[in-house]
DNA sequence: GCCAACGTTGGC
DNA sequence: GCCAACGTTGGC
C-alpha cells in the first residue's frame, strides 16, 4: 500500500465537507506531476488531507475508494480524478510549521515541492507523520 | 528551441 | 499584501 498527501484550500473545500460528504470524487487537479500522482493511486491507499493556505495543517486521513478516472470538469487535457472516503481526523493536527522543524522530515514533498498538490509519502515518513498527530488508526 | 513575460499557487 | 517558486505562453 502507497501513501500520499492531498491538498486542499479550506475556504473551497474542507475537511468538513469531506466528512460530510463522506466519499469525494478529487477533481481539479491541473498540474502534470500532481496527476501522475493521481494516476499512481491503488484502492486502498491511505493519503492525509492537509489544509493550505489558511491553516497549513494535516487534518485527517482518507482513503482511495476509486482509481484514476476521467476528472469531468475538466474541459480540455486528459485530465483525471480519483475518488477518497474520509477515514477519520488526526486527533492533533500536524501543523507545517511542525513539519519543518522535523530534520525527518526535511525531505517530504511537501516541504521541498510546496506547490504540488498530490504528494507521495513514503511508509517511514507516514508512521513519523501518525505518530506527530497522535492517529492509532492503521 | 530559447527565454522573457506573465499568471498562479502557497507560505509568510 | 508581498514574494518566491514554478508552470505556461508567445515572440524571436
Amino acid at each position: 500500500m502507497a501513501y500520499w498527501l492531498i491538498k486542499s484550500e479550506p475556504d473551497a473545500f474542507s475537511w468538513d465537507e469531506q466528512v460530510a460528504n463522506g466519499v469525494e470524487p478529487w477533481t481539479g487537479v491541473r498540474n502534470h506531476q500532481a496527476k501522475k500522482n493521481l494516476a499512481g493511486m491503488k484502492l486502498g491507499d491511505r493519503a492525509f488531507f492537509y489544509h493550505s493556505n489558511i491553516q497549513r495543517a494535516i487534518v485527517g486521513v482518507v482513503e482511495i475508494v476509486r482509481e484514476a478516472y476521467p476528472d469531468l470538469t475538466a474541459e480540455s487535457g486528459n485530465w483525471v480524478c480519483v475518488d477518497v472516503k474520509a477515514i477519520g481526523p488526526m486527533p492533533n493536527p500536524v501543523t507545517l510549521a511542525d513539519i519543518k522543524q522535523d530534520a525527518a522530515l526535511a525531505d517530504l514533498a511537501l516541504v521541498r515541492q510546496s506547490r504540488l498538490s498530490v504528494c507521495p509519502v513514503s511508509a517511514e515518513h507516514w508512521r513519523h507523520l501518525c505518530q506527530m498527530g497522535g492517529w492509532t488508526g492503521d
